[in-house]
DNA sequence: GCCAACGTTGGC
DNA sequence: GCCAACGTTGGC
């Protein structure tokens, strides 16, 4: 099983409405590195959610509920494609940019090294580091 | 509001 | 193929 991060803006689709949603499409991404990386999920893959720009917080675990496929908000025969995430849990705090970053175990973590790539990997051991910090 | 990082576009 | 111009993202 793999780990990712995906980043939102909570003013264009929060954590609360993915919830409220019971989970979505995750289209709309537009970037070469991101799409290889939703091409790479698999079912039951665990996704941190984070939460960009306004509040700078990891809030939530997501899953993976189907493997990419084309994104259908996306022009026919375009190369871009989406996966079906769906909530799994809140955290029970959410981890700020700031303790991301004050944490020696996450000085290697890909969302920290390229900032604006909205769909990142994130190792087990980083992945479990960020829970630690949520129920600390 | 500003700016750094970075991707894309288009002229040459 | 190079690079300047430009647009977007996201942190501060």
């Amino acid at each position: 099983m793999k780990h990712w991060l995906v980043k939102s803006e909570p003013e264009a689709y929060s954590w609360a409405t993915f919830v409220q949603e019971d989970g979505t499409a995750w289209t709309g991404v537009r970037n070469y590195q991101a799409r290889n990386n939703l091409n790479l999920m698999e079912p039951g893959d665990l996704v941190l959610f984070y939460h960009s720009v306004s509040e700078k917080a990891v809030v939530g675990i997501a899953e993976v509920a189907a493997t990419a496929t084309p994104d259908a908000t996306a022009e026919v025969g375009s190369p871009w494609v989406a996966v079906a995430l769906r909530p799994v849990q809140p955290l029970p705090q959410p981890v700020s940019l700031a303790q991301l970053k004050a944490d020696v175990r996450l000085s290697e973590l890909a969302l920290l090294r390229q900032s604006r790539l909205s769909v990142l990997p994130v190792r087990p051991e980083e992945f479990d580091a960020v829970l630690a910090l949520a129920t600390k």
